[in-house]
DNA sequence: CTCTGTGCAAACACTTTGCAGCTAA
DNA sequence: TTAGCTGCAAAGTGTTTGCACAGAG
């Protein structure tokens, strides 16, 4: 992504603030542009690392709440599942993950035209796939009654 | 699931462990039978509260390696990313997610027919999905020639 | 000026590790 | 008998919370 590109990100970015009622801080900013900034898929220590070669005085608190704030607002998401405490599956039979991303329950689903999901070969050569799955958020049918604030995941 | 199904996989992975070399031990059999005898996704935590009520000495430790240890032999198995440090992306374009178990990397590619999943009724009309995807899990190229062991995810 | 956001510190939750004694095979 | 397993304790890592001050609007 060349400087332009990011430029443009960050002011599309500035603007969802502005329309979601958020001040717009520099460190705001920063974590954004370090986040859009790497292809990888960074935890919050990661970007603290990267945003403090700019803004030496951050802290990480700082980079883990504006992490959150910019997943709800949408302007970048959180990995499926990661942030919880592990959880187990002894169902071995094909079945497939809802996640309630308000409640954090895992919500067993079966379609079974999602078995058997049929990879493009240049991944099939590239990784050795032990598991394919579609995988779901959203809210489940209690929680979608209720606020999405104060959720606990 | 009924007694008699219970009994049946117990039995299964009695064998299954066997051919995998493992000790059988009472606290084994315990927590696989409370994980099969939910249809939760349980945590260590949820397992340990379960299996204390049959087995009070039992210690959340030997739960948690148990767990583990059923995982590696095919078991049981881990809910999407859950137990890692939470990971933000911040590309909104559409794409999909390679996990690799190994070294813990989350790898991005895109498959086209990956992007609109069509799910049925049931599940529209159940939950308000947020969000759709296609989730691997396996090893990446790297990380393919070395052993399983002392993985460290 | 006001109210949100930040930095700091402490608390908390979850996971991992090392080790001594125990037990299944 | 012995290699692998368990329980305990401690440490490590990641996340959350409360509060006083600072800064954006």
């Amino acid at each position: 992504m060349d400087n332009e590109q990011i430029t443009i990100k960050v002011r599309d970015f500035e603007k969802r603030c502005r329309e979601s009622g958020l001040k717009l801080t520099p460190q705001r900013s920063a974590v954004y542009k370090a986040l859009i900034n790497t292809d990888m898929h960074p935890t919050a220590e990661d970007i603290y690392r990267e945003v403090r070669k700019e803004m030496p005085a951050i802290s990480l608190d700082t980079v883990n709440r504006t992490l959150l704030t910019l997943a709800e607002i949408g302007a970048a998401f959180i990995v499926e599942g990661t942030g919880q405490p592990r959880r187990f599956d002894g169902g071995l039979e094909d079945h497939q993950h809802f996640l309630c991303i308000k409640c954090g329950k895992v919500i067993d689903f079966h379609h079974p035209p999602f078995d058997n999901i049929q990879l493009p070969n240049e991944i099939e050569g590239k990784f050795k796939v032990l598991r394919k799955t579609v995988y779901l958020e959203g809210l489940c049918e209690p929680c979608q009654n209720q606020s999405l604030h104060n959720q606990t995941v």
